[in-house]
DNA sequence: CCCGTAGTTCGTAACTTATGAACTATGGAA
DNA sequence: TTCCATAGTTCATAAGTTACGAACTACGGG
């Protein structure tokens, strides 16, 4: 029988920067980070089994938690059956000033960016097809 | 004869954000940046086939280049045998702003920790050795 | 004690990255 | 011109990383 290893959260000394970037450089991390960091409660993984509409495998969702976890920008807890996650924005807010901010704002600006592209790309074809 | 391909600059609008943090996640893609950003003048590639004492290939770094070009963190421009690179810093601080400052900044900590941090085991290798 | 739910691990297939060898491109000297 | 040197690029491949299904662990409640 193989036990399952420990959670391992660094310690914010050695969280780095290229940690932090190459976390947050993938889609569905950065979106379920996103969501942990608006909603003030911790969150479970399950909840993220569907994210931006995209369906994604348990076993992927648990590798990503894994990445944000092992990058320290989530704190995962056991209770009960249920993982329980937050971020460790503060933490990482005092060791590197505005880094996380600057990062969910410009993805802010890339999220209404799209929005608004799909919203034209919609009235064109509107306007072709009527 | 196989001819090269052209440069390939994306236009501001098309640069992500995961491109951008997908590029200066690597610390030899960051330490050119930085390098780039920090010297006024634009830079040849060959200025970096050494990077933090650590040689790189220049098969290797050819590509670096073009990770940050294509993430649309550099622009390039051949001028004779040579590649002058500049950053599009201005571009992209428009598209989103403090995002390169901030995490500049952060790389900028992170290097002054590792430096303490240096001084300190030195220190206390010599304290063991007299 | 067994079952269901929530996550993790493992094996493997798919993708990415690093690098040496061979190439292109350009400028200058003979 | 032709040849050479220098600066970068491309290509093949080896090494590393990521995605995901199947099988597992862990916990709580009948």
């Amino acid at each position: 029988m193989i036990t399952m290893r420990p959670l391992i959260h660094p310690s914010i000394e050695d969280v780095t920067v290229e940690g932090i970037l190459h976390a947050l450089a993938d889609p569905v991390r950065v979106a379920i980070y996103a969501e942990l960091a608006s909603s003030a409660c911790a969150n479970i993984c399950s909840n993220f089994l569907k994210v931006s509409d995209r369906s994604i495998p348990k076993s992927t969702l648990s590798q990503h938690f894994r990445a944000l976890r092992e990058a320290g920008l989530v704190r995962s807890e056991r209770r009960g059956v249920e993982m329980h996650n937050t971020t460790r924005c503060d933490e990482i807010e005092k060791r590197f000033p505005g880094l996380l901010a600057a990062i969910m704002n410009a993805h802010r600006i890339q999220s209404a960016d799209c929005a608004r592209a799909v919203k034209r790309q919609q009235a064109a074809a509107r306007k072709q097809a009527g």
